[in-house]
DNA sequence: GCCTATCTATCGAACGCTCGTTAGATTTTT
DNA sequence: AAAAATCTAACGAGCGTTCGATAGATAGGC
C-alpha cells in the first residue's frame, strides 16, 4: 500500500480502447463522487470501491440489479452492509456510478479516432466498429450492466443510457454521411443504417456466452460486422435486390 | 357473456403472423395450463386471464418482472392478491405461461412458410424477416417480456428463451445454406450471418419507442433489413472490402 | 315456487421473511 | 487520544404465499 497516489487523472483520456481497465474506471468514479464517498484515503478507497463494483456487476449481471440485495453485495465484497454506505448513499447512486462511467468512456473513446483513419471513411468506419467491440470486450460486465439493465432503471438513469446510445448512433451516422459526400459510399444508403449498426455491436456482449461457446473471436466478429456494414454502404445499384419482396400477413 | 364457447382450438395454427392476437394466446395458455388454473368456466377464465396477463406484461415491461409485486398486479388486474392464485400457483408459473406461449408461436409461424416462397431462397429469406417483424409488432409486449427479461429468469426458464433464439437462428441458417447450394447466394457467406440477423430483428421491438418517434414504419424497417442481409448474401467477390482493416488498441 | 345443500370464484387478513437504510458502538489508523 | 473506517443490531416497509370466510350461482327435493 506504500505507493503515493499521484496520477489521479481522468483516466484513459486516449482513444486506445483496449487499454481502459476496471481500475481506471474506479479511480474516475471516485473522483467524480468525491462528496458521496465518505472514505477520504484513496489508497483504501480505490481497491475497496473496485471490489464493491466488481461484486455489484457480477451479482447484477446474473439476476438483475433489483434482485441484488445489499446483503448479497456485502457478502461478496467483504464489507458489512452498513459499511457499504461509506461508498454510496443509496442503491440508486451505486447504479448511477456505474452507468455514468460507462457512457462517459464510450464517448471519450469513440470521439477520439487516430489521425490515420479520419481521412478515409472506410477505414474510419472499420475503426469505430473495432474500437467499440474492443472496448466492450475489455469492460464486458460494465456494458452488460449498463445496457441490459437500463430498461428497468428509474427514468432519469434510463435517459442517460438512451442518450449515450443515440450519441453512438450519431457518430456512426456522421462517418457514413462523410463517406457519401466524398463519393466512396453509395448516395442512397439507408438512413436507418447507423441505427442498425448498434444492435450488431451490442450482440457481441449481450450474447457473449454464445459466441464464446462457438469459439468466435473478436477479430472474426469484427471483420464480419465490417463486411456486412460495408456491403450495405458500398454495393452498386445494379445488384441490389429488386423491390420490397414478399410480405407476411 | 352469452356466446357458447365452441372453437376452443389451439389458436393461430396458420403461418399468418399478423393474425395472432393476445386473445388467441390466452386461450392457448388456458388449454395448456388446465391443471394449474382452478377456474373451470372458460367464459370467465379467458377474459380474466387476459386482463391478468396484459397487466403483468405492462407492469413487467416497465420495471422488470422481479420488481412487479403481486399487489401491483392485483391492483392493475382488478382481482385480489389471493384471487390471482386461482390463475397460477406461483409467480414463476406466471412467467412460464407467457414465455412458453411466445416461444411456441414463433416456432409455429416461422416453421410454416407459404408454399410460394419455399422454392426461392431470396423470397424465403425476405418472408422470414417480414414474418418475424410482423409477429413481434403484433405481440410487442409479449416479445419485450420474453426476450428482454430472459436474462433475469431462473435457469430453467432462461434455457427456454435461449433455445427459442437458437431455433430461429437455425431456421435462418437453413434458408441461407439452401441458397448457397442452389447457387444464388455466394458460397463464402459468413457463417456468422444467421446469428447477426437476430439482433437486427430484435431491435425492432427492443427499441420500438425510438423507431416510432422517428416515424419508421415496419415496411421501411423490414425492407432495410432485407437489403442489408441480402447485400451480405449476394455481393460479388470483386467489390468486397479488402482485408481485415484497421484495428483499435 | 321455494327452501336447502353444494359448488365456484373471489376476497382480504395474516405469516414468515427479506429488503434498503440508519444509528451507535467498535475497531483500526494516525 | 483523536480521527477515520468499519461493524452490529435494529427499524419499518413490503414481499410471495396461504387460508378461512363469503357472496353468488346451481341443483335437487318437496
Amino acid at each position: 500500500m506504500g505507493r503515493p497516489s499521484v496520477e489521479q487523472q481522468p483516466a484513459a483520456g486516449a482513444g486506445d480502447a483496449a487499454s481502459v481497465t476496471t481500475g481506471d474506471l474506479c479511480r474516475s468514479i471516485l473522483a467524480r463522487h468525491r462528496d458521496t464517498v465518505s472514505v477520504r484515503n484513496p489508497e483504501l478507497a480505490v481497491p475497496r470501491l473496485q471490489r464493491i463494483l466488481e461484486a455489484a456487476l457480477d451479482l447484477s449481471n446474473s439476476g438483475g440489479f433489483q434482485a441484488m440485495s445489499l446483503r448479497d453485495l456485502s457478502r461478496a465484497s467483504g464489507l458489512s452492509t452498513g459499511g457499504l454506505y461509506a461508498y454510496f448513499d443509496s442503491k440508486t447512486t451505486l447504479l448511477k456510478m456505474i452507468l455514468v462511467e460507462v457512457t462517459d468512456v464510450v464517448e471519450r473513446v469513440l470521439s477520439d479516432p487516430p489521425e490515420t483513419v479520419t481521412t478515409d471513411p472506410v477505414a474510419h468506419l472499420r475503426w469505430m466498429i473495432d474500437a467499440h467491440l474492443a472496448l466492450t470486450e475489455n469492460l464486458l460486465p460494465w456494458f452488460t450492466f449498463a445496457f441490459m439493465e437500463a430498461k428497468n432503471f428509474p427514468p432519469a438513469e434510463r435517459r442517460i443510457a438512451i442518450d449515450s446510445e443515440e450519441l453512438t448512433e450519431r457518430l456512426f451516422g456522421e462517418v457514413i454521411a462523410r463517406g457519401v459526400e466524398t463519393g466512396c459510399f453509395r448516395a442512397d444508403a439507408s438512413p436507418l443504417l447507423p441505427a442498425l449498426i448498434k444492435p450488431l455491436l451490442q450482440d457481441w456482449y449481450v450474447k457473449r456466452a454464445k459466441y464464446r461457446r462457438r469459439n468466435v473471436t473478436r477479430e472474426t466478429y469484427s471483420a464480419t460486422v465490417q463486411e456486412v456494414v460495408l456491403a450495405a454502404c458500398l454495393a452498386e445499384e445494379g445488384e441490389r435486390p429488386t423491390g420490397p419482396g414478399a410480405r407476411a400477413g
